[in-house]
DNA sequence: ATGGAGTATGTTTACGCGAACATCTCGACG
DNA sequence: CGTCGAGATGTTCGCGTAAACATACTCCAT
C-alpha cells in the first residue's frame, strides 16, 4: 500500500470540489453545477453528489469564488469606536442593509486617532477583500490622510463633511441643532446655553454653528460655548459650571449623555427640571425616555443613514463612475418633560 | 494597430502583480518580493517596481491569498442584535483583540430569531470566508439549530450554557446576582424583588436562579418573579406593579435599562430612592452613574469577554484539537447612591 | 439511415498569488 | 584562470472555482 495518509497529513485543508467530486465519482465540474443549482444534471446525479458532499464535509470555498468573479461581497466599515450610540445604531443598519443585498460587513476599527493606528487599518484595508468601505469618522482626522485612501475603491463617508469627492451621507445637524434651539426659544426662554461636543467633531462643530445662528436669528448674542467630549462626566462638569449663574434657564447639550450629565448637575443643586432649567438632548436613544425627567431631546435616524450609506456604496459598486452625492437624513424633535416654558420672573 | 484597449475593456479589474510586473519590467515573482517585504531583491529594482505600483493603483489580492495560504486571517461574529449594550461591548472588544492579532472581524447579524433567519446566516456562513466563528447568541435559540452548525470550523460561544462541545466564555451571571441580592441583604433589605430578562434568554435565567437560591441560602422564601424584555419601558412596568405593594423595599433588576425604568415609575409615584426603595441593576453601563440617582449595579467585564473569546478561538484555529473549555469571567459590584439601608418601620 | 437538437457530463483554462525550483551574474579564492 | 558561492531574478505550478469549450449519448423528424 502507498502511504496516502487519508487522514491529509498534518495541517489539513477543507474539502474542496474536487473531493467531492472524487468521492462522488463524477467531475470537479459537476459538483460546481449541483453547488450552484444549475438545473442541467440527472436527477440521480445530483442526489449522489448532495450525499458525497454531507459525507466529506463540503463548504465552497469563498476566496477561491472571490478569485474567480472579482468580487468579495463583502463591504468594510472603518470607524473609531463602538463607544458611541450613533455609531452602534449606524453600523448596525448598515449591517442590516449588507444582508439584504447579500453582503457580508468586514469591521476596521481605529482604536486611537493616532496615525499609527489610522495606518494600520489602512494596511490591513489594503490587504483588502472588501468591495467597498463605508468611513464613520470624526472627520477632522479624516482630512489628514485622506489622500491615503487607496485609489478605486468606492468609499461612502458618514459622519463629516468630508466633501472632496467622496460620496456623504449624515444626519442633517445644522437641521436639528435648530429645531433644538428653535423649542428653546418658543416656550419663552431668552437665552439657550450649548454644551457642545469635542472640538475635533465635525458633528459637533455644525451643532454648535446651527445654534448660533439660529439664536442671532433670534436677534440673541449667543453666550460663551461649553465644549464637553460627550461622556455624561463632561456634561455634568459643563452644567455645575452653568448652573452657578442663575440666569441660566435653558440648555441644550449636544448628546444625550451629557445632558443626563447636566441633568445629575442639576438635581444635585436642587433645580427644577424643566422649571428652573430646561435641558434638551440630541439623539435620541433608547434610555432618554426614561430619564428623571424624560428627556426633550433630536431623533436621529441612524437606521436611514446607514441604509443610504448602504445604497450609495452598492452603486458605486455596481458602476464605478457613480458621480458622489452628498445626503442629508432629517432629524425629528422630540418633546418631553425635560424642557418646559420659562420661569416668569 | 491591434484592437487592445488599454482601458482593459468594459468591467475592470484591479491591477494585479502581473499589471505592475508589466509596467515595471520585471516578474511578477519580483513583485511579489517587493509587496512582502523581502529583502533579496535589488534596492534600485524594489523602487521602481514601488513606483510602478503606485502607478497602477496596486492593492494585493486578499482572495488570492487567501486561496494560496487557505487561510483567511478573519473571524465571524453572529449575533442577534447590536441593540443590547452587552453585545456591543463584547463585539468591540473582540474586534480589538482581532485586529490586534491581525485578523479582521466579519458581521453577521441575524435579524430575528426565526429559523428561516438563522439559516440564512448560515448559509452565509457556509459561503465562508472566515477562520473561525464567535456566537453571541440567547442560547435557547441556540438548542434548535447547533446540529446544523457547520463541521470543521473552529466556534466559540458567547452568553449561553450550550456546553455540548463547544468553547464557551461568559460573564459569570450568577457571581453577579449573587453580589446583588446580597448586597441588598446586607442592607437590612428583609425580601430583595427581581426584574428577570426574557426566559429566552439563558443569560436572565442564570442570574434569577442565582437570586433565587442567594435568598433561599439566607432563609427567605423568593418573591414571584417578575419577567421584562431588557427595556426600560419593561422595567416601568414591572415597577408600577412592585410599587402597588408597600413592603416592597429592595428591587434587583436583570439589567441596567429595566433599572433606569423602575427608578422613573418610583419618582412618578413619589417613592424616594433609596431611602423608600433601592434599585440595583446589572451591566453597568457608562451611563449608569450619572442616573438619578446614580445606580448600583453589577459591573460585567466584557472587554475580558471578548478578549478571551477571541484567545480561544484563535488557539482553535491554531490547533483544531484544541480542547473546548468553559470561562467564567468574574463581575464586580458598584456600589453608588441608590441602594441604601432599609427603612427601619 | 441520417442529420439535427437537446441533455448530461468531462476537460481545459484563468482568476492572483507565492513557494519551489531554475538561471544568471558577479566577485572571491586557490 | 577556472571554480564555487551568494545574491538577484525568472519560470513553473497549484491553491478551488466556474466559464467556455468539447464530447457522448438520446430522441426525433426526415
Amino acid at each position: 500500500m502507498a502511504d496516502t495518509d487519508p487522514m491529509n497529513g498534518g495541517r489539513r485543508r477543507a474539502a474542496s470540489m474536487a473531493d467531492v467530486a472524487r468521492h462522488a465519482g463524477v467531475s470537479s465540474q459537476t459538483v460546481s453545477r449541483v453547488s450552484n443549482g444549475l438545473t442541467n444534471v440527472d436527477e440521480s446525479t445530483r442526489e449522489r453528489v448532495l450525499a458525497s458532499m454531507r459525507t466529506v464535509g463540503y463548504r465552497p470555498n469563498g476566496a477561491a469564488r472571490a478569485l474567480k468573479y472579482g468580487r468579495f461581497h463583502t463591504v468594510g466599515v472603518i470607524m473609531f469606536t463602538l463607544e458611541t450610540l450613533g455609531n452602534v445604531r449606524t453600523l448596525d443598519a448598515i449591517a442590516t442593509e449588507a444582508a439584504a443585498a447579500d453582503y457580508t460587513v468586514t469591521l476596521m476599527p481605529v482604536p486611537d486617532p493616532t496615525m499609527g493606528a489610522v495606518s494600520g487599518a489602512y494596511r490591513r484595508l489594503s490587504e483588502q477583500a472588501v468591495d467597498g468601505i463605508i468611513i464613520i469618522f470624526e472627520a477632522s482626522l479624516l482630512d489628514r490622510v485622506e489622500i491615503t485612501l487607496p485609489p478605486g475603491l468606492p468609499v461612502v463617508v458618514i459622519d463629516s463633511n468630508a466633501g472632496s469627492g467622496f460620496a456623504v451621507v449624515d444626519t442633517d445637524q445644522a437641521q436639528g441643532a435648530r429645531l433644538a434651539t428653535e423649542h428653546l426659544l418658543s416656550l419663552g426662554h431668552r437665552q439657550v446655553w450649548h454644551i457642545a461636543g469635542p472640538t475635533s467633531s465635525f458633528s459637533a462643530g455644525h451643532r454648535a454653528d446651527s445654534w448660533r445662528t439660529t439664536l442671532e436669528a433670534a436677534g440673541i448674542t449667543p453666550p460663551p460655548l461649553i465644549h464637553g467630549d460627550w461622556t455624561t462626566e463632561s456634561g455634568h462638569r459643563a452644567a455645575l459650571e452653568l448652573a452657578a449663574r442663575d440666569d441660566v434657564t435653558a440648555i441644550f447639550a449636544a448628546n444625550d449623555q451629557m445632558a443626563l450629565g447636566a441633568m445629575k448637575a442639576l438635581h444635585e443643586l436642587g433645580r427644577d427640571i424643566p422649571s428652573d432649567v430646561s435641558v434638551v438632548g440630541f439623539d435620541d436613544m433608547d434610555e432618554s425616555r426614561a430619564f428623571w425627567p424624560p428627556l426633550t431631546t433630536v431623533h436621529q435616524n441612524f437606521r436611514a443613514v446607514g441604509r443610504i450609506a448602504m445604497e450609495r456604496l452598492l452603486a458605486q459598486i455596481e458602476d464605478p463612475d457613480d458621480a458622489p452625492q452628498t445626503t442629508l437624513i432629517p432629524t425629528e424633535l422630540i418633546v418631553r418633560e425635560s424642557s418646559g416654558p420659562a420661569a416668569r420672573r
